[in-house]
DNA sequence: ACGACGATGCTTACACCGTAAGCATGATCT
DNA sequence: AGATCATGCTTACGGTGTAAGCATCGTCGT
């Protein structure tokens, strides 16, 4: 702590703090954020941050919509009858940004997301699918089952215990210990990796959600 | 505390605290677990958990366990042509077990199950799907794919901050600031309930999936 | 020029958390 | 009967989120 006098300005910024707790989380992973350490990171003690976060809490809701708000800017609205290009846009760029950010995916999983901007984008999405001929009830269908699946499958694919660094995906680990007269398949699965491409199979599971939606009746 | 002698047992066991870990979290939501608490609930001293369960952690995998087990209990395997039926009820079996015990939900969406008991049964629906004819890559994708989504649209249903009781999901509460003139369709949507029906357009997406699936070539 | 004032950051304090270390007691076995 | 062991309790430590109040600054009205 640079001894400063009270009074004396940290340039501390609601902004600067959320940058600094992302920065954290990425760097450190989730458990190992406190306001305290957060505080060190910048230069100032803990309380000092109260000034601009109402909370903890608060804080890591700022969290999850600055990562959402990564994700979705750069994304326009479907415009005419490209929706489903624009769909699966959506569904990558958002993952994009989780893994960007995996400190930040069991937070983006859990916490309803209800910022003004993130308010304002769903209209948009929604108003431009109706211009382009879909019911209210399917656009926002689509829209929800496609942004739940892509979190549930990144929280699966980051996986391991939030704030450990593993890089195996969980599975080889246990290789070892398994029998191979009662696991068989299993041991193909780690031998041959069929079925532990994430891309792929996020790609493939996109696919089909978006194109069993548009083969949908119009009601 | 009934002020019991050291040494007297209070008939403590890995599965009574479990099960009491699970009714609290059931009752009070996660963040209140602690196990202090937890042991008040068992009429022991904190640390007296720990000769049951070696860390907090290992309790809480454990709690994952546990709803995945009653999630798949009775569940059998898919046998012969089936599959795509009993992949129907895995998912359906597994969102109601989530549902059942929102508390553990967010454990269960960020711990990877590899209890043996957990690898057994994957083991045997792998070997299942094979001899129904499907390539193991692709049987592999599917349960993952469908757990992947079932739990991220549970996050999404159970919503709301994790410990929290707020019933409305969580668009209705803002419904009264939205300018109308901003917001037309997400009014509309709150008026009608147009999309907010989580039970059918869950079930719609897992059929779409498995429509999707069934439809695919076998390479 | 000067005094009041609001914003900022620091200090102190409290209740709570997970858990390491060691002890007392009862049950069990030889 | 004596030794051993499992169980639960006690104490203690370092960490957490945050309420309350204080000291100091820049800014502004007069």
């Amino acid at each position: 702590m640079p001894d400063r006098r009270a009074g004396a300005k940290a340039g501390l910024t609601r902004e600067r703090v959320l940058d600094a707790a992302l920065d954290y989380v990425d760097a450190h992973g989730l458990p190992a954020l406190s306001m305290r350490k957060l505080g060190a990171q910048l230069g100032v003690e803990a309380m000092s941050l109260y000034r601009h976060v109402p909370n903890k809490d608060a804080l890591l809701d700022g969290l999850v919509d600055r990562v959402m708000e990564t994700a979705f800017t750069g994304l326009g609205a479907p415009s005419g009858d490209d929706w489903p290009a624009w769909l699966r846009a959506f569904a990558h760029g958002l993952r994009s940004a989780l893994i960007a950010h995996p400190g930040v995916l069991p937070l983006a999983a859990t916490r309803p997301v209800n910022s003004p901007d993130a308010l304002r984008m769903s209209e948009g999405w929604l108003a431009a699918m109706r211009t382009a001929g879909l019911p209210l009830g399917r656009a926002l269908d689509m829209v929800n089952v496609l942004a739940t699946f892509t979190i549930g499958h990144t929280l699966a694919e980051v996986g391991q215990t939030p704030g450990h660094e593993g890089s195996e995906p969980d599975l080889d680990q246990h290789a070892a210990e398994l029998d191979p007269a009662e696991f068989p398949n299993l041991l193909e699965v780690i031998a041959t990796r069929a079925g532990l491409d994430f891309d792929s199979r996020f790609t493939q599971a996109v696919d089909i959600l978006i194109a069993g939606y548009a083969a949908l009746p119009r009601p």
